[in-house]
DNA sequence: AAGAGGCCCTGATAGC
DNA sequence: TGCTATCAGGGCCTCT
């Protein structure tokens, strides 16, 4: 579930549960994520109270008492699901439904009063990371640009970033140190709205386009979050927050559909991008 | 500095 | 059925 809408989803579905609780426990099954985790990782939160949970483009932030921080990045495969004691029901945080409660990709649960969370993630590509201070935090997350989310995202801003880029318009919309919080999904969704083709270089994007940019990528994400996520893949039996934006997917993996925008006859065409599959109209996307 | 490409990892699915 | 190849919602690192 790594897109912004995604994690922001969890976000709220924990703010209800485990905000205000105490870490009894955690037990780590596998400390090695993307980044090996902290042996002293363990002693550094338990019994320790949540105070906050927030979120910064893709990253889960849980705020502990005395100010201290823990950061979850999901990866791309990434999922948390609360268990409660009383009769094991499961309640799903996330948008995959596989049997998670006992299964080999379970990395680590955080154990609270009467529940637990479970961090499950096959591909091993999220991670967790502990930090002493906010200002460590803060540095850790300025590293990426603006969120379309923020305040400050606009057409100024994109083109202050960039203008003079050679890069493609859907790689930049990928970089996260130029926007974060946008995947695969969102951008191709993004430069659909906007008209704009994937291919199309930084530098040569006008302040028409830009202003469009930057208003689908808020009004896309926005949507997304009110729809609760997309959920894609392996969401079958999935009870609680599985979410809908998967229906409203324009040319997300809709290779050969004729393009939905009226009076338009083109095909939705596949296309890779540094590795990366690309959906758009030819006919629309100039 | 900016851009391209390789790579980390497992599972699902397509094709033979 | 069983093998192999390809592809996944990400992003870090290295090289040029």
């Amino acid at each position: 579930m790594p897109e912004l809408p995604e994690v922001e989803i969890v976000k709220q579905s924990l703010k209800k549960t485990i905000n205000l609780r105490k870490i009894k426990n955690i037990v780590i099954y596998n400390r090695n994520l993307r980044f090996k985790i902290d042996e002293e990782f363990e002693t550094k939160i338990i019994s320790k109270k949540i105070t906050n949970i927030f979120r910064v483009a893709k990253y889960l932030i849980i705020e502990l008492e005395i100010k201290n921080f823990f950061l979850i990045h999901f990866g791309m495969s990434g999922t948390l699901h609360l268990v409660k004691n009383k009769k094991q029901k499961r309640t799903n945080l996330s948008f995959y439904s596989s049997e998670i409660i006992t299964n080999k990709h379970n990395h680590f649960v955080i154990f609270f009063e009467d529940f637990k969370i479970v961090y499950n993630d096959p591909r091993r590509f999220g991670f967790i990371k502990y930090f002493q201070y906010y200002d460590e935090l803060k540095l850790f997350l300025n590293r990426n640009g603006l969120e379309p989310l923020d305040r400050e995202f606009n057409f100024k801003y994109l083109q202050k970033k960039i203008k003079y880029r050679k890069k493609n318009i859907k790689n930049i919309l990928l970089d996260q140190t130029i926007i974060s919080g946008i995947g695969n999904i969102y951008a191709n969704e993004i430069l659909f709205y906007s008209k704009i083709n994937p291919n199309k270089l930084g530098c040569d994007i006008n302040t028409e386009e830009l202003k469009k940019l930057s208003i689908n990528s808020k009004k896309i994400l926005k949507k997304a979050i009110l729809k609760g996520g997309s959920s894609i893949r392996n969401f079958k039996n999935s009870d609680g927050n599985k979410g809908n934006y998967q229906n409203e997917f324009k040319v997300y993996n809709k290779e050969n559909i004729i393009c939905p925008n009226f009076n338009c006859n083109g095909k939705i065409k596949k296309i890779v991008i540094s590795n990366r599959s690309s959906f758009y109209c030819e006919n629309c996307q100039s």
